[in-house]
RNA sequence: GCGCGGUUAGCUUAGCGGUAGAGCGCUCGCUUCACACGCGAGAGGUCAUAGGUUCGAACCCUAUACCGCGCACCA
């Protein structure tokens, strides 16, 4: 066994692990394994990405859920991979494309811009997945799939043609949201609503032959005035009643266009008078189609305006042209007033653009198997962490609309469709040299939602599928999980035909989103994302990990806060250091059995607290209750091992021939065996490491048995007959306590020793009595048979422990305590008096109870009588 | 507008019917032979507000306020 340095330095260590691990291929998944499953796909990251804490956290999750189930004796299968991100990606390539060249994709030519996006994509697509093998990640990197994989790629395709032959899939004109800025047409989901800031503007339509006779509508879009081909009022709403069926004026360019009723009108709002745009509004458009309305399309798929009816608006972008008409209808006296007025606007997730409904045509699949989707979640086959995202989900899918799956993007899956002549053929391969494929690529949600089961051959899906758990953040719930959970019930990549054969995952545990510490999201803009490579240098992999876990509730969201990593770090320095104190003591005992040894109390005490400690970490994990589950190990190892256990040992190991010493180093080991399991998946690093310097077992840990809440109870089983000592060990730390307050309220400097004296409730052991000495930093502790003359006092567990001060008690101070303390008791064993005489209390509480209370009001009266006692010895 | 969360010490949070708990930060004292990435002690909370249920409420119910998220065609 080598020195152990001071301190942990996870740098030095933690790359040579990781290499080791990869080169014995300790993560390799094995279909044709007799071990149960466990398998878990990582939802791919964008190839555009870089690590961020979102991912960390997301990616540490399924590597604790990795990890445990190894140690749980699991065959386990993580499957890695990327996402070739059709939008986004198409977007990086362009930039740099126009900051290189000067040009854009379309000058280029499909295929040559096709050759430097797969450019791109060799060079930076894997950044991310190397940074997160920084974070220690046990993925089946051998198994690493991409989306635009030569046969992922071929499967896309062939769903594309299963679904459109049993007529899901279909192309029509619709209204779609179009982003002038990416020019393509987005699904619903990639639209989020944005507040913004505008006006509402009120302008005059003059009715047809009845001069002086007009209606006022209003519009936030102006501009769009040339694409009106009527304005509609509600039929009930008595104020225009009289001119449904007559013509109105529209100011630009000059027309006539009919007054009609329609129920979708809200009298109540603006004016309630709607002018209909069909070509630009889905209300409009569906309106229009109600009442056979012309469609006048007055802008450019980039959002200029299209109209050389009206010159001066004709190419102008949209925002201009809003500012130009409101000022042509000023000009012609139309315009009523503007107000400010605060809506949502829906805006382009990628381009961050406020998108364009737009008619176009476009392919859409009509959803199957939304009412499977929806039994499986209610029915709790697949479960969700926590459970309120069912509700979300479930509202999804009741207002299910058909999926506009067709992107005028260049990189991505095309579809496979070939045209000639106007008329189609679908399916993968091409028909002809006549015919031409369809120029559109498909939504890069049409490929992932096969992640769970495309990125598996057969075998492996046989073993593997359904996956375990999938982890993922709420906010692509519908893009992604629902989408998932969809197409295993439509595909049934199962072994069965059985709904739970097919489903894609057990369960779903989403995290919280991780904000800055002034609660804001994280974002590049705002530069308070801080990077976590920097930070695993900063705090090793170990440390980023567990700070960042114990922080993470369930369902909520995460203030991130540096200071939390520290203390991930400071807690595997404590870990380590806690080793480095065992290692004087000669080699560590791969397979102690304390409960075979005479153990001392203090011993006894911590096992059992460690057994306490496993069987609540099975119900933590049980719950997917992450950072409970770290925070009981943080408390376990910090308190019970480190500031109790290990502190009292100290004693029994310094001494020469203590009975119990051998006792103490068997449970130090045994627990210190189990502390380095249960914390691995957590801090795989520092546990490996230490794992391997002490020689606890096999060469590495990954695989060495997990410490179940059976196991638990089998090792409390084992100390059944010593819960009294566990009893005495805890009596003895809080009569330590207790000195340490009376020495401190004295002023009396913790490296000074000096006496106690104690006046026994019952014998205490040499041994004890050493242990209390050392906790409470005492020269030694004296047994007296009552109070000594003016010494300050306390109550302990143990008995009074008084602290001799000769000459330098203050009396009023210390009548002062006694009394408060006295007082403080007295409240309430009042309290409780109360609640035993009170009969509508006592008919109704269990006995159990009562007598429980009873008990406690007889030890507030002990202590109370010994406080007044105390203070009668100080009044002499 | 509808729905779902949240509101507990300066900060991050646990507790979900029987006397408010932790970590960080802060104050004070310690280089005590594993650890100053540490040890010891202390101060600090009308548990968002108002009602209700109950012998008893941070906890259950009902409103209100604020924050966050989701959904929605109100131009």
């Amino acid at each position: 066994m080598s020195d152990l340095p001071k301190a942990y330095e996870p740098k030095e260590i933690a790359e040579s692990i990781y290499a080791r691990w990869l080169q014995d291929q300790t993560y390799r998944a094995d279909p044709s394994s007799s071990k149960p499953a466990f398998s878990i796909v990582m939802p791919p990251p964008n190839i555009t990405g870089v690590l961020t804490l979102g991912h960390v956290l997301n990616n540490t999750l399924q590597d604790v859920l990795s990890r445990k189930a190894r140690l749980e004796g699991y065959e386990v299968l993580w499957l890695p991979g990327t996402d070739h991100a059709g939008l986004a990606t198409e977007m990086v390539v362009e930039r740099s494309l126009r900051k290189q060249r000067g040009i854009g994709r379309k000058e280029l030519g499909r295929e040559e811009f096709l050759r430097l996006v797969r450019e791109w994509r060799e060079k930076h697509g894997r950044i991310i997945v190397e940074q997160l093998k920084k974070l220690g990640s046990s993925a089946d990197w051998s198994r690493e799939r991409f989306t635009m994989d030569a046969d992922y790629s071929r499967a896309v395709q062939e769903v594309f043609v299963a679904l459109y032959r049993k007529g899901l899939i279909y192309r029509g004109k619709r209204m779609v949201n179009w982003c002038p800025a990416s020019l393509t047409a987005l699904s619903d989901e990639e639209v989020l609503p944005r507040e913004e800031q505008s006006n509402l503007y009120f302008v005059r339509y003059a009715v047809e032959d009845e001069p002086g006779a007009f209606l006022t509508v209003a519009t936030t879009r102006p501009e769009t005035i040339p694409g009106d081909t009527g304005i509609a009022v509600h039929p009930e709403d008595e104020r225009y009643r009289k001119w449904i069926g007559r013509r109105a004026v529209r100011p630009f360019p000059h027309g006539s266009i009919p007054i009609l009723a329609d129920a979708a009108v809200d009298p109540a709002f603006g004016s309630g008078v709607l002018k209909i745009t069909p070509a630009h509004d889905k209300l409009d458009f569906e309106i229009g189609q109600r009442h056979k309305l012309p469609i006048v399309d007055v802008l450019h798929p980039d959002g200029r305006m299209n109209c050389p009816s009206v010159p001066e608006l004709d190419g102008l972008d949209r925002f201009e042209a809003r500012k130009k008409a409101a000022s042509l209808l000023e000009e012609k006296g139309l315009l009523a007033k503007i107000e400010p007025y605060l809506h949502t606007v829906g805006v382009s997730e990628r381009a961050n653009v406020p998108i364009e409904p737009r008619l176009s045509e476009q392919w859409f699949l009509r959803y199957p198997k939304a009412e499977e989707a929806l039994r499986v979640v209610r029915e709790r086959r697949i479960r969700f962490f926590p459970e309120h995202w069912e509700k979300v989900y479930e509202h999804w899918i009741e207002n299910i609309q058909d999926w506009c799956i067709s992107r005028q993007v260049w990189w991505g899956h095309r579809i496979p469709v070939w045209w000639k002549d106007g008329s189609h053929l679908c399916q993968v391969e091409s028909p002809g040299p006549e015919w031409v494929q369809d120029p559109d690529t498909l939504d890069t949600w049409f490929s992932s939602w096969l992640w769970a089961f495309e990125t598996m051959d057969p075998a492996t899906r046989r073993k593997f599928y359904p996956t375990s758990v999938l982890v993922t953040g709420p906010d692509i719930i519908f893009l992604w999980v629902a989408r998932m959970i969809i197409a295993g019930l439509e595909f049934r990549p199962g072994r069965g035909p059985s709904l739970e054969e097919n489903i894609p995952f057990r369960a779903v545990y989403f995290t919280g989103l991780i904000r800055d510490r002034l609660g804001r999201k994280m974002s590049k803009s705002l530069g308070n994302s801080p990077d976590p490579l920097a930070l695993i240098e900063k705090y090793g992999a170990d440390g980023l990990r567990f700070g960042l876990l114990r922080i993470a509730p369930q369902g909520q969201d995460i203030r991130f806060d540096e200071k939390q990593i520290e203390e991930g770090r400071n807690f595997c320095n404590k870990l380590w250091n806690a080793c480095r104190f065992r290692a004087r003591f000669g080699p560590i005992a791969a397979s102690a059995r304390p409960w075979e040894d005479r153990l001392s109390p203090f011993a006894v005490e911590m096992l059992s607290a460690l057994s306490q400690t496993g069987i609540r970490l099975e119900t933590a994990f049980g719950a997917y209750e992450f950072s409970e589950a770290a925070g009981l190990l943080y408390s376990f190892v910090w308190n019970d091992f480190c500031s109790s256990f290990l502190e009292a040992a100290k004693v029994d190991l310094s001494q020469d021939r203590s009975p119990t010493a051998s006792g103490t180093l068997a449970a130090f080991d045994y627990a210190l065996s189990w502390i380095l399991r249960l914390l691995h998946p957590f801090c795989p690093f520092v546990t490996e490491e230490l794992w391997n310097r002490f020689e606890l077992g096999p060469s590495t840990l990954q695989f060495a048995g997990w410490f179940s809440a059976a196991e638990a109870r089998k090792l409390d089983e084992r100390l059944a007959d010593r819960k009294e000592a566990a009893l005495l060990a805890r009596s003895i730390y809080q009569a330590a306590e207790r000195g340490r307050h009376l020495r401190s309220t004295y002023g009396i400097p913790s490296n000074q020793k000096v006496p106690f004296l104690l006046r026994a409730d019952a014998p205490l052991a040499n041994a004890e009595r050493t242990v209390l000495a050392a906790l409470s930093n005492a020269s030694e502790i004296a047994d007296v048979d009552g109070p000594p003359p003016k010494a300050p006092m306390v109550l302990t567990a143990v008995g009074e422990l008084y602290l001799p001060l000769e000459g330098i008690l203050d009396l009023d101070v210390e009548r002062k305590r006694l009394t408060n303390e006295k007082e403080k008791l007295a409240r309430n064993w009042q309290a409780i008096q109360d609640r035993l005489h009170n009969p509508e209390v006592t008919a109704r509480v269990p006995a159990e109870k009562l007598k429980a209370w009873k008990e406690q009001a007889r030890q507030l009266e002990s202590a109370m009588r010994r406080l007044e006692d105390q203070l009668n010895e100080l009044s002499q």
